[in-house]
DNA sequence: TCCTCATTCTCACCACATGAAAAAGTCGAT
DNA sequence: ATCGACTTTTTCATGTGGTGAGAATGAGGA
C-alpha cells in the first residue's frame, strides 16, 4: 500500500495496475514461503479468497506456479526456473572472459572474479574458484550489494560519475560487515578518488575477516570502464605478493579489455594448475 | 486470442485475464530476445504501443525488468534472478542426499544423479560430477524432458500409475535422441514393466551415443517411490562392471531412502577420490 | 537548430476484474 | 455409506480501472 508520502519521496509513478501488482505479490508470496496454500496467501496478503484463487490459477496456467494436489499447495513452476536461466545466460560473462578469469585464478592461486555495470546495478558475471582456492562464500553470480566493501565494488564505484555513485550508495546503504568496513562517504570518497587515480582497488578485511581482495578496471573499445577483474585470497597468503598480484591482475584485465575492444579472440596461454 | 476450438480441445479453462496474460507475454518476449525495445515487443505481440509501455513500466517498477537508458532496451531484472534462486533453493536435494550422491560419484568413478517427482514433473535435483567423470552434458539441475531415454527417467516412469505415465508421455512426446531410443509405447511399456519388477533401469546409448546409465528407486517412509538415484558413464568403462554398479547404486539409494525414512542423518563413509 | 524517433499523456468507452454468497467438490473419519 | 469439515469453484450485479487512438512531450543526432 503506497502511502502519499511514499509517492512524494520516490520519483517513480505509482499509477500502477492493481491486477498486475496483486499477481506479482501472490507469486512472490509463494516464492517466499517455498510453498503456500491458497488460504495462507489470502490471509497474508489480505486479498479475498476467490480472487486469490483466480490469480493462483492464472499463474499456474501460465507455468509460473504449479499446484501440488497431494499437499494442496502451490509452488514455483517451470517458468520461474526459465526466467532465472534466461537471466543467467544473458548476463554470464562471455566465454573468452571466463577463460581469462580462469587463467587468472590458476596463475595466482586465488579465486578470481569478473563483474560489470548494468544500468545502475553491479553484477558479478563470473566466479572462478576451486576447493583449494575457494571464492568468498557470499559472492556468487548475480547482483552485488556490498560494493563499498569489496575490491571490485570499489573499482566500479570509483568509475561511476558522482551523482550515480551517490544514488547507488543511498539506494542500498553501506552495511557494516567487518570492523574495517568503510561506512561513511567521508571515509569512502577520498579512498575511491585514490582508487581511481591508481587504477587498482585493494580491500583488506573490509568484507570478510582475514580476507584480502584486489581489483582493476576492464575497459571497452571506447576506453570506458565497463567492468572489473578481481581476485580474493586469505590475507595470510598475500604478504609480500602485492606487486606480483597487481601485475598479473593488470595483465589479465588487459586481455579482457582487448577482447572487449577487438571482439577478436584473445588466446589465453595454457597453464598447469 | 484463445479460439473456441482451443477451449474445446484443452481441458484447462481459458477464462484467463487478458492483462495478466499480456503482462507475462511481454515478460517472456523480453526473456526470449534477451533484450528488447518497446516497439519490437509491440510489433511482435501485436499490442498497441501505449499498452506495451504501460506493461513494460509496470514490470520494471516491480523489478522483473530493467530499462537500460543507453540502449533504450528492456532486460530481465533482479526479480527474475530471485525467482530462479527461490526455485533452486526449494528444489535442490537436501544436504545429506547431496552427500550420498557425491559419495556414489566417488565410489564408482561415474557422474551421479538424484531426481524426484514433483506434481507431474520429473526434476533432476542434484548432479555430482567432476572433470574426470563429467555428467552427460544435456543433464543439469532442473526439469527433465526425456524420461523415456534416461535411466532415472525410466525408473521414475516405471513407478508412475499407468494413467499418469500416459499423460506424461503424451504431453511431452518421445523424442528420438539416438538410434537406440525407444520411441513407441509398444517398445517402452514392456521394458518399463521389466524395470519395475527388477527395480533397476539400465539405459544403453538411448540418450547419448556411447554412454550408459543406470538408476534405482529411492523410497520414502511409507515405501512409496519418490525419487531415483542414477549414474552415467561411457559405455566403454562399463564392461563387466554391471554387478558392481548395481550393488553400489542400491547401497547408496538405500542410504538415501533411509534418510528420507528416518529424517535421521545417515553418516556417509568418508572416501578418497 | 531542426528533425526524428522514443516515450508519455489525455480521455471517453465499456470490457472485465471484483468479491460476497452460495454451490460444488474432496477427503478422512466414524 | 454417511456425516462433517475443509478446499475450490461458480454465480452475478457492480463500477473500477484497463484500453488504445491520437496528440503532446521529451531526448538525441546530424
Amino acid at each position: 500500500m503506497p502511502t502519499a508520502e511514499a509517492i512524494a519521496q520516490s520519483g517513480d509513478r505509482v499509477s500502477n495496475s492493481a491486477v498486475i501488482q496483486r499477481t506479482f505479490s501472490v507469486l512472490e508470496a509463494v516464492a517466499a514461503s517455498g510453498c503456500a496454500a491458497a488460504k495462507t496467501v489470502a490471509t497474508r496478503l489480505e486479498i479475498p479468497l476467490p480472487t486469490v484463487y483466480r490469480l493462483l490459477n492464472e499463474l499456474a496456467d501460465s507455468g509460473y506456479l504449479v499446484y501440488l494436489k497431494d499437499t494442496k499447495r502451490f509452488e514455483l513452476g517451470p517458468k520461474c526456473f526459465e526466467l532465472g536461466l534466461s537471466f543467467q545466460q544473458r548476463l554470464v560473462a562471455p566465454h573468452p572472459i571466463r577463460q581469462i578469469t580462469d587463467q587468472l585464478h590458476r596463475s595466482l592461486g586465488t579465486a578470481a572474479y569478473f563483474a560489470i555495470y548494468r544500468g545502475s546495478d553491479i553484477i558479478l558475471t563470473y566466479c572462478s574458484d576451486c576447493e583449494k582456492h575457494p571464492r568468498l562464500r557470499p559472492l556468487r553470480f548475480g547482483f552485488h550489494e556490498a560494493a563499498h566493501a569489496t575490491a571490485f565494488g570499489k573499482i566500479l564505484l570509483a568509475g561511476m560519475p558522482e551523482p550515480q555513485r551517490t544514488d547507488y550508495l543511498e539506494a542500498r546503504g553501506m552495511q557494516v560487515l567487518t570492523p574495517q568496513t568503510m561506512i561513511s562517504r567521508e571515509a569512502l570518497d577520498p579512498h575511491l578518488a585514490e582508487v581511481a587515480t591508481r587504477g587498482i582497488a585493494w580491500e583488506h578485511e573490509e568484507f570478510l575477516p582475514r580476507q584480502t581482495c584486489a581489483a582493476v578496471p576492464v575497459r571497452n573499445g571506447t576506453g570506458m570502464q565497463v567492468g572489473a577483474m578481481a581476485i580474493s585470497t586469505p590475507s595470510s597468503k598475500m604478504v609480500g605478493r602485492a606487486k606480483e598480484v597487481e601485475s598479473t591482475l593488470r595483465e589479465h584485465a588487459g586481455l579482457a579489455s582487448s577482447y572487449l575492444r577487438g571482439g577478436s579472440v584473445t588466446v589465453p596461454v595454457a597453464e598447469h594448475a
